[in-house]
DNA sequence: ACTTAAAATGATAATAGGTATCAATTATTT
DNA sequence: AAATAATTGATACCTATTATCATTTTAAGT
């Protein structure tokens, strides 16, 4: 992968903005802090995609209607509120061994997972 | 909700063909098998919409490009070869206690949570 | 530095999944 | 049977994402 100032801004400015963005809402943040520098939402796309697809960063599905992406590629949940669809890390230890006890029970080749949990935030109930 | 004839064979289709479809496939199977019957896509999606609102089915979020539906509505899991892109149920016990586990730890209100494991089937495998 | 080949970009057309609209039809209630 | 509400099919529309392509930038070799 060669070197790209825009790709620098994409990754650097996800980073920075641990709010698990759309590609749309990323370029949004991107455009507020660089409003001289001109990426095309076309390169977010493409970045974003290279980067999931590299492992650099991670791709949420599961999440309303468009993908979402994540900086943290280290094992954690999701919980995504449903009534102001902000979505919220879930850093505990709540599936221990289930890609083993997958992989043994069921004999697919496990890759990957997600959990998806889905309800009201804390800031909604109130 | 009004009966509808258009509704029970969405529904009856879906029951019949657990092959976690997503609306456009099921609309396949439709034509398929009732050549004559005149169903509009539209009312395929909306059905499959009010349906999975109702709780009568469910929504599959997180795999590959579209929603799939399930007439399964108890707990349980799913996982999604890469290969043949088929999806398979995982009917096992792999995650017990996981709604109580992380509401307590996060303070959510959880109603809802999907497991979507990723990788390869055993037919792809060999 | 200069050249060349590969990779990346920005603009925008194209595609795909899904929803909204609306007049016509079908169910339900009285 | 008449009135009201729900549903339908056709299709226009919207939104997220990818493809295309000419131009620019990067990396590597001389």
């Amino acid at each position: 992968m060669n070197y790209s100032r825009q790709r620098e801004v994409i990754l650097d400015t996800l980073e920075r903005n641990a709010i698990h963005p759309t590609a749309e809402k990323l370029m949004e943040v991107i455009k507020e802090e660089n409003p001289d520098s001109n990426i095309g939402i076309a390169t977010v796309y493409r970045n974003l995609r290279k980067l999931a697809d590299a492992g650099i960063i991670k791709r949420i599905e599961g999440l309303e209607d468009a993908e979402h992406f994540d900086h943290n590629t280290h094992t954690h949940y999701h919980f995504i509120c449903n009534k102001c669809k902000k979505v919220f890390d879930i850093d505990e230890d709540i599936a221990d061994g289930i890609i083993e006890k997958t992989t043994q029970k069921t004999g697919f080749a496990i890759t990957d997972y997600d959990i998806v949990f889905k309800g009201i935030c804390k800031n909604c109930i109130d």
